[in-house]
DNA sequence: TACCAGGAGAAAA
DNA sequence: TTTTCTCATGGT
């Protein structure tokens, strides 16, 4: 459970130098992994609190079953939508949160329509979808729609730890706002670098052979664990 | 076998 | 208002 109490302030220049670093150190990032905005939607939902791999298996499913629009979600049943991600995990809550955010979708034309509108009334809109949370609303803006949006996740909070530049105790807006602040609504740095976040995550982690996984463990270099 | 992963919402305190 | 519980598969 997190705890969010304090306002996220920064050094100047201290995000943007991470960001420098880490694109130095890792290169641009192809990211987000899919084909479509669509996909980008329905992987965004399906990530929550999930492995990568697993909704990469999930989403295949989805396209073996014809199930990856708008439409054939709405109009498949519970049980169809629910095996097709079953690897996802939580795949009852899932496919009921995808079905939510696709009848959102419909409701405002669809998901070309819904890009044209101010962003504000985007955000707003996605997150009163029972089930798509700020993280997920923002991984949809910023990797579907192209909207100037930093997505703060689990990463992201780990190395501002890590590096102490933030306690764990920010909440999420504050530490999006910061994120903004620094690369000044410039939507491919966002995107790269919260690309480069996970790569380093990941990274660092495949380094650290007691860990093997994403940085939890007290002596992985990503982690808060310690 | 146990633990954890790119959350979110409901229920309980 | 804040904290705890629930949802669940697959990799290590």
């Amino acid at each position: 459970m997190r705890v969010e109490r304090v306002a996220f302030d920064p050094p100047a220049g201290a995000l943007r130098a991470l960001y420098d670093s880490l694109l130095a150190q890792y290169g641009t990032q192809p990211w987000w992994p899919a084909e479509t905005p669509f996909e980008v939607v329905v992987g965004a939902v399906l990530t929550q609190n999930a492995a990568w791999s697993n909704v990469e298996k999930a989403i295949a499913q989805l396209k073996t079953g014809r199930l990856l629009t708008l439409h054939a979600i709405l109009d498949s049943d519970h049980d169809t939508l629910a095996a097709a991600i079953r690897p996802s995990g939580y795949f009852n809550i899932k496919a009921r949160r995808l079905r939510n955010l696709c009848e959102y979708l419909a409701a405002q034309g669809g998901l070309e329509a819904f890009s044209a509108m101010p962003l504000a009334v985007q955000r707003a809109g996605l997150l009163g979808v029972n089930g798509v949370g700020p993280e997920t609303a923002d991984d949809i803006l910023l990797y579907a729609l192209d909207r100037p949006v930093f997505v703060i996740d689990a990463y992201t909070r780990r190395l501002l730890q890590r590096y102490r530049l933030a306690s764990g105790e920010e909440s999420y807006e504050s530490l999006r706002a910061a994120f903004e602040r620094a690369m000044q609504g410039d939507v491919y740095a966002y995107q790269q670098y919260h690309a480069l976040i996970v790569m380093h995550a990941k990274e660092v982690c495949r380094k650290a052979p007691s860990c093997g996984r994403c940085g939890l463990a007290a002596d992985c270099p990503t982690g808060a664990g310690g």
